[in-house]
DNA sequence: GATGAATGAGTGTTCATTCAT
DNA sequence: TATGAATGAACACTCATTCAT
């Protein structure tokens, strides 16, 4: 079955994600694997075609991620009160940062970015560009709704997801990723989207 | 002289910022530096020795840095009107994470947090746990002085300092470090200042 | 059927031909073959079969047509006018230098003979032993005859195969077997033939 | 010294000659030269390096070869007793067809050709176009000196260079080389010059 | 007939390091 | 200070082959 070549995959994330790709040598990954390192050959063409499918597989994980926050949206949009925002973030973080998957490729990232052209787009894109478009979406909607007094969407988007992202990279992204951690990491964002929410709709 | 010496350090940092240090050859740093492998064995007992000791300057600088912002608040303590703001967040701004040195050290640290204890430990002190009590306390102050009301001077650093984290990720640890990606940070950076002080002394 | 088979000693062959027998993998030649790896242990019990069966196809096909040739020399022996010359050596030259598969089959022995006992063995007895001792046959069945004058058959018949295979071994051993090339062979061929047997005939 | 990177040399050209560049590992050489693997890339970059090497080292020796040749052609045309064309034939033989160096190199081309453009031009260059133009030359100036009568040199030259190329593909470029080829080759040569200058000065 | 999956041995090459000079 | 020469261990990868299906 194509069970070698999922555990392979897998290894090779955990792997990657603590050293790095080119730290990592297929002798690391079979001895994990339980298979001579000729066998790897059989399931992938190169060591760079393991760090390929993890990519794309990341990418269309983030992608549907990324449609269900999107519909999710669009509901809300047409009948406010069906679906909370707490849904929402939650999709985010549970299934997106700290998602097992997610996050290890996201620490790859974190490191290939720096010498690679087609990481350096997914990171951009993935942990920038998305969510600030998303979260802008977002604080327009509930302006159009009038939920929230208009302003620049933004620069809300950025007020709302620079925490999150300081909080992420502070403890979802270094060192184990252990249910402490995640813990911590509830915690503070809690605590900043309160607030948040808060400051937002005071006036209202 | 020590001129070799010094080479072989800005040749490793240049090359540890941009592949890791694990990704670097000896043969990769004495092409650069234009001497033979094994004369760098004179200057170093090892590899990881130049890591070592380009962390010890990074650190050195850093705490510099540090007390010279703290005895810039200070100063402002005592009297408010000689030192701005804006000097104090020049010096953490041009010395530090623009700066030559200080940012091939960050995104060096950026990845070898992920699989070194040390540099974790280095990771978090300098690019979140002394920061943000750097600016706690510029908050604390402001309040004392009564310059702006009181409130949680914690929450308030986060507020203050998460969009520089994201902005310095998003510009200034990613890619070559050009002069127009400076001043995208920079740009993003004023007007997420002075937005923010809007917003915190309008009251008054 | 025996399509497979055929299609992997032909591959083999031409792989062969070009880069020799050990610089050719087993994959290269399933590649072209467009079967699996494993397949080719049923046609063959292992890849030195292949050059095995080749030599033996080979050397049977070279022997027909050295039986070919020595009929043709036995009958020109009754009836000198029924056969001439020139059918003689067009077999040898149509049907073996220039022949697709003997041509490929000499290029690889041409490699192998330096390293293997068996291909020395073959390669001697067809492109120099056979080749001079069928020359030597026809020119004292000439002297016999009478066509030409009396001499060492030996000597003449090295006189008449050393620019022949001067010849093959410039233009049909090596690189690419093109009509152009093809055509330079036998100009230079005929050019020989002619002024050859100018000279051993002019004194009759 | 670089003593060691000769042996590597001669070690290389010995497994080449036999078994062609690519059935020889570097392994195979470090075994013979006694040094470890690791150690030969002090030596040459790669293992075509160390081909390359050879393949210069040939040229030069078969041009410096070929320009006491011509240098004593032109002497013989100014004082024609005082260099005997034995001499000449000599430098071929003993200095070249002969001689360990550049016999080995010969059967390396003779494999190589097959596959590699840079060799198949050096392995045509001298083996078929520089010793028939020098031979041709020859014979030009014979002519000239009224040696021999008025001919195509180019042909004579033929004449006279197969049967030698022959017995060098007989006898020299295949198995050992050993006293008893060279002196059958030698033979074959002696009967063939003889017979030859006997042919063409008959007339004189 | 053919293949999916595996493997031990071997490929050329790079690695950080040593040590005598 | 610097280097020429070497090395053991590791590197990604290829090899011919096996065997159950």
């Amino acid at each position: 079955m194509q069970d070698t070549k999922e555990n392979i995959l897998m290894v090779s994330l955990e792997l990657f994600s603590q050293r790095g790709f080119s730290a990592v040598s297929i002798r690391d990954i079979c001895k994990e694997v339980n298979i001579k390192e000729s066998s790897i050959y059989y399931h992938f063409q190169n060591k760079r075609a393991i760090l390929e499918e993890l990519l794309q597989r990341f990418q269309s994980t983030a992608n549907s991620m990324m449609n269900q926050l999107d519909s999710a949206l669009n509901d809300m949009g047409c009948s406010p009160d069906t679906l909370s925002h707490d849904m929402i973030e939650n999709c985010f973080f549970d299934r997106y940062l700290m998602d097992d998957f997610c996050n290890k490729v996201i620490r790859l990232l974190l490191i290939e970015q720096l010498d690679n052209k087609e990481a350096q787009e997914i990171y951009d894109l993935w942990l920038f560009a998305k969510p600030l478009a998303f979260q802008s979406k977002v604080f327009s909607m509930l302006m159009e709704i009038k939920m929230i007094k208009p302003a620049d969407s933004g620069y809300m988007a950025e007020k709302y997801y620079a925490p999150i992202f300081l909080f992420a990279q502070r403890w979802l992204f270094c060192g184990p990723l252990t249910d402490a951690r995640k813990r911590s990491f509830r915690a503070a964002i809690d605590r900043h989207l309160h607030k948040f929410f808060e400051e937002i709709m005071e006036e209202y």
